[in-house]
RNA sequence: GGGCUUGUAGCUCAGCUGGUUAGAGCGUCCGUCUGAUAAGCGGAAGGUCAGUGGUUCAAAUCCACUCAGGCCCA
């Protein structure tokens, strides 16, 4: 027996119960380990990070991820899946240290200890990776299948030392540097700001706008032609704190220059020509000459302050791409260590960096009319220091370098979220990779990805990549991954890198107190992390190095982990060339900088290759209203509520099918009951039910031997046919990522093709007679498509999927398969798929829907049989094509007989009218388009028959002569005397809507048998209970049942059936008239 | 401020290598069918295709700008 399908069911019980099979009969690894290893495709887990509790968008993300692995086990391939988690980095730091209520970084230090901190932070990883409402939790519930039992942890020794490995690669290609880095700093804090941290601070403030002129060096020239005594650079800044630091200036190469002059001052200045009007509104000003910013390059200025000594040559103009016109002088100043553009422009031009300001945001001693002094006014708990701004714009006019002051500029500027003090960019010392290095290579391998979709690879990455900088690679925090650079400390050009363990244990270990021991005395307490690893040293030819006190960028970590799950190189040497590189990765569009751009960089240079062949890109998840989800907003989804409301599959279908993956998807909780679960699982499963609710009483199990497609019935065939073509389709999509199409296409078929229409047609084959061969071969085509689809949304929707999947295939024993995630997806029967019998059908489809819209405009119910309906056609190919369906028009709309009339037979009764067709006609005609389409109207019924026979026609309106192709028109048929017509598009019907004394009687019969099956079922009778039937009426319809006796008594399973007078009848009216109705079940069992 | 991306019915989405009347599902209302179905079928209401301007015989579709959301960067 094939078991019901619960009518009502609770979906997150079934899940449950479907996770303990899976987890009893090992179906996950068996589905990895059944398949041959030579036949893998690898997918690489995109490690969360586990500083939180998970959100409905690692559903999203992870449900995509384990479409593409399930369906490739399906398709035949070995997919293991190592899961994996990102558990260094500073936002596990903060959510820690809100746990532990620090207010300020250094509280690590002072008032936990790194030891301890570093502890804590292990233990609040794992507990958020283990405990209930966790990542594993989610992970199992949701049934996304990675292996949870061997997972890669970036925070394991193991894990550690493969990033060490391959940092040390890097390092010995002379890629890793250390140079400055502009960060945004808290000069209350003391503390640098992450970029996360910085989005949440930005506010509106004032700020002066001040015009600085810079004196040129005197005897220069510009493409040969001297410059005139009294020249003057035009600098424009909204921070004159920095021009104490400047070095020099940049111009952009393209943009035009003016040498202006002024008669009243005898100056000459050189600025942007588009800004000329904002600084000399009043035209004051006569242009003696333009340049080029590229003529500019190289002019030496005169220093504005020279409190800071510099080493080498500076204060010159330099070009930078970075210079705009929008506001300022086009002149911009240059003070590298205050302005990541500044830098970049030092870097380049080898200029000296200037950094005489503290991390606390004052003045060093060097600059000293300003020592001491904050170089932005700081608000304290206690006092307010005002900033220096002021004074140096004073000291400037003293000196008369001002053309105008104002301080009013209003912009938008970064501001400390913990204490609102306004940031300062500022240089700190840092570690680089060289990226620029091999960007051009980078680029080349990039063209080798599949992105999905596409855009993104060519545009945002791309992009990203063309304008490449070195990736900054330390950072200075606590808990990470430690940089494994030792520096001499007499010398610190003199550096080593550790690529081990191993390399490790060849240093010494100095303890708090200062005395070293050799490592072996401390080998059980190895922990690569801080602040075990600071506490290591290497004596090298009288040469004390110590280890560098950063950590390295956590992006560092995912980006290794193409190797670095596997603890390559120190195992698995000789299995990396078949796990590298990855088949398919998949992330959200946030990664694209994150984790997409550090496998590619990482794997650029150490491979050689891409880190993957295939890319997924998600969008986010946002709430139903689109905006993103968020604790603050309070419109988050907890996706454990979700799950345990409607089930995970419900959930995973819902969010997938919703939108394409790479869209931004919102989410609308109320969606899911009526979209999926009323929908596509209810057609699922009540097909399914359906057919163990025959099956079971035909006893049905598949026994017999496959029936072939060509000798099942027409609709056999049709609902094959179909099946096969969306199977191919299917295939296609999966293949090429877009699973929101792919299972889009399964739920269709389901729904309309399967259950709304072959099931529905075909209720009469399994509920009559015997099992005959043609009841065989309706069992076997609702089987085959009920398998099928199973298959098909497995990958998507694993539990309902199985559930159906084992409940047909455990009475059937077709597939070998215990599970369905153990079976391949079937192969598309080619042979099964017939297009001009799913055309004709659809055709048919068409005819009956328009039929109904007749029989509804006229008042007449579908219980009411009609005599004729009348269809127009064009040719003897299409009547084919109805006639072929006419049995299931006739069926379906209740209706003795179709008459067919070609335009030919039947010019008198059917009226045609032509449209164009622009699509073809308007590339040939163009503008005359206008009068080729009224000209097509006007042709006459004779005009478009030739047409239509001979396929040409050549048609003359005024003095223009237009040749048409029968593709060129549409045909329309209207008006038919004396009949009711619907058209839609080509198609039309015609009702005869006539009745006679037989079709009023036969109408009557219906409903006489509607009001009894009705009663049948209230009584709760068995469907194949036979009943004694009995009635009573007046004459009139007393006359009409008896007419159809036969009729009524086989629909309604009645031994016995006639007029009858008993007390206990039920009223009923038919056609208005009063009728009572006697019924009880006969004694006799049937056969079935 | 820059780059990328999205905006189509009350809601979620198709359509967007330009082609005349812009579709589907859900929701609402009306009707109808049914011995598998919380269903099905038919109909109605509901749209200045975000806005403005342009290219074209023809624009939801191509171009420019503006507005709004999202992502990344500043």
């Amino acid at each position: 027996m094939f078991p019901q399908f619960p009518d009502r069911p609770n979906y997150s019980a079934l899940e449950r119960e479907i996770l303990d099979f899976w987890k009893e009969s090992n179906i996950f690894k068996r589905s990895v380990e059944s398949r041959p290893e030579e036949k893998a495709w690898i997918f690489n887990e995109g490690p969360p990070t586990v500083n939180g509790n998970p959100g409905i968008h690692h559903v999203f993300g992870r449900a995509l991820k384990d479409i593409f692995c399930r369906y490739r086990t399906m398709r035949g391939y070995r997919v293991a899946r190592k899961g994996g988690w990102d558990t260094h980095g500073l936002p596990v730091e903060i959510a820690l240290e809100k746990q532990l209520g620090l207010k300020e970084k250094k509280e690590i230090e002072t008032k936990v200890g790194v030891a301890n901190f570093n502890r804590m932070a292990r233990e609040f990883v794992y507990e958020h990776i283990n405990k209930p409402g966790g990542w594993n939790e989610l992970t199992e519930m949701m049934g996304y299948w990675v292996d949870l039992d061997d997972p890669y942890i970036t925070c394991t020794n193991e894990y550690i030392e493969s990033v060490w490995w391959s940092l040390s690669e890097f390092y010995k290609k002379g890629l890793i540097y250390r140079g400055f880095k502009i960060v945004p700093q808290c000069p209350h804090c003391e503390t640098p700001l992450s970029s996360h941290e910085l989005a949440q601070g930005y506010a509106e403030v004032r700020d002066p706008s001040l015009y600085v002129k810079l004196p040129l060096e005197p005897g220069q020239s510009v493409n040969g032609t001297p410059l005139p005594e009294n020249t003057l650079f035009l600098v424009w800044t909204t921070t004159p704190w920095t021009l104490i630091s400047n070095v020099a200036l940049a111009v952009g190469m393209d943009i035009d220059y003016a040498l202006v002059h002024d008669a009243e001052t005898g100056e000459h200045f050189i600025l942007a020509d588009a800004r000329r009007a904002a600084l000399d509104p009043d035209g004051k000003w006569s242009v003696v000459t333009m340049f080029k910013g590229s003529d500019l390059a190289r002019l030496h200025y005169v220093r504005l302050f020279d409190y800071v000594p510099v080493d080498r040559d500076a204060f010159y103009v330099t070009i930078g791409d970075f210079v705009s016109t929008e506001d300022g002088t086009g002149i911009v100043h240059i003070a590298p260590a205050f302005g990541q553009d500044d830098y970049e422009v030092a870097r380049r031009y080898d200029l000296p960096v200037l950094q005489p300001v503290t991390p606390g945001g004052h003045f060093t001693d060097d600059v000293t009319d300003f020592a001491g002094r904050a170089v932005k006014t700081i608000r304290f708990e206690d006092r307010v220091e005002e900033g220096v701004d002021k004074d140096i714009v004073i000291a400037l006019k003293k000196r008369g370098r001002v053309l105008k002051s104002t301080n009013d500029y209003l912009h938008s500027y970064p501001h400390c979220w913990r204490c609102d003090n306004p940031l300062i960019y500022y240089a700190r010392d840092s570690w680089y990779i060289r990226t620029t290095q091999y960007a051009a290579e980078m680029i080349q391998q990039n063209r080798n990805i599949n992105w999905q979709p596409p855009e993104i690879g060519v545009g945002r990455f791309g992009n990203w990549l063309e304008e490449n900088k070195d990736w900054s690679l330390s950072r200075d925090r606590y808990w990470g991954t430690p940089l494994p650079i030792w520096v001499n400390q007499d010398d610190p050009s003199d550096t080593l890198a550790v690529g081990s363990i191993h390399g490790l244990m060849s240093g010494e270990y100095e303890r708090e107190d200062g005395t070293i021991v050799p490592m072996e005395t401390v080998a059980d307490q190895v922990d690569l992390h801080k602040p075990f690893v600071d506490h290591v040293i290497f004596r090298r030819d009288g040469k004390v190095y110590r280890r560098t006190p950063e950590l390295i960028d956590v992006w560092f970590d995912s980006g290794a982990m193409p190797f670095a799950q596997w603890h390559y190189p120190f195992e698995n040497r000789e299995r990396l060339e078949k796990l590298f590189p990855a088949d398919f990765i998949g992330e959200g569009i946030d990664q694209t900088r994150g984790w997409f751009y550090t496998l590619h960089a990482i794997a650029t240079p150490m491979f050689g290759q891409p880190a993957a062949r295939n890319i997924l890109v998600n969008g986010h998840v946002l709430d139903k209203e689109g905006r993103k989800m968020s604790k603050r907003l309070g419109n988050t989804v907890d996706p454990f509520e979700m799950m345990r409301k409607y089930g995970a599959d419900a959930v995973r279908w819902y969010m997938v099918t919703n939108s394409p993956p790479w869209k931004s998807m919102l989410f609308n909780e109320e969606d899911i009951l009526p979209t999926v679960i009323a929908d596509f699982f209810r057609a699922l499963t009540q097909s399914y039910n359906f057919f163990t609710l025959y099956a079971n009483i035909d006893g049905f199990t598949y026994a017999e031997e496959r029936i072939p497609v060509a000798e099942r019935a027409e609709l056999d065939r049709w609902i094959l046919s179909v099946l096969n073509s969306t199977i191919a389709e299917y295939l296609k999509l999966m293949d090429e990522f877009d699973p929101t199409r792919a299972m889009r296409l399964v739920s269709e078929f389901t729904v309309e093709q399967l259950s709304n229409w072959y099931v529905r047609r075909n209720r009469r084959r399994f509920w009559k007679g015997e099992l005959s061969a043609d009841k065989v071969a309706a069992y076997q085509t609702l089987y085959e498509c009920l398998a099928a689809v199973t298959k098909m949304m497995a990958p998507l929707a694993p539990f309902l999927s199985d559930r159906i999947f084992r409940s047909l295939n455990g009475v059937t024993g077709r597939d070998p398969s215990e599970s369905v995630h153990l079976a391949l997806i079937d192969e598309v029967e080619t042979v099964a798929i017939d297009r001009d019998l799913e055309r004709r059908m659809a055709r048919g489809q068409r005819i009956v829907a328009l039929a109904l819209m007749l029989r509804q405009k006229s008042n007449l119910k579908v219980r009411q049989p009609l005599r004729r309906l009348l269809i127009p056609v064009l040719n003897d190919a299409e009547r084919e094509d109805y006639r072929a369906m006419e049995e299931i028009i006739k069926d379906e709309l209740n209706i003795k007989q179709i008459e067919y009339v070609s335009a030919e037979e039947g010019s008198d009764i059917v009226k045609m009218k032509a449209k164009a067709n622009f699509k073809t006609l308007g590339p040939k005609y163009g503008k005359q388009m206008k009068s080729v389409a009224a000209a097509v109207v006007g042709m006459s019924a004779g005009q478009i028959i030739e047409l239509q026979r001979s396929g040409s026609l050549t048609l003359t309106s005024g003095n223009d002569t237009f040749a048409l192709l029968s593709e060129d028109i549409e045909v329309i048929h209207e008006d038919i005397e004396g009949w009711l017509v619907a058209s839609e598009g080509t198609v039309t019907v015609a009702l005869d809507t006539e009745l006679d004394e037989d079709l009023l009687n036969e109408g009557i019969a219906r409903e006489f048998v509607n009001r009894v099956q009705n009663l049948r079922k209230d009584s709760g009778l068995e469907l194949t209970d036979r009943i004694r039937l009995g009635f009573a009426s007046d004459p009139e319809l007393t006359a009409a049942l008896e007419a159809q006796r036969a009729y009524i008594m086989d629909e309604t399973l009645a031994v016995e059936f006639g007029p009858q007078e008993k007390e206990t009848m039920l009223d009923v009216t038919l056609n208005g008239k009063p009728c009572r109705i006697a019924l009880e079940r006969a004694a006799e069992i049937p056969a079935s």
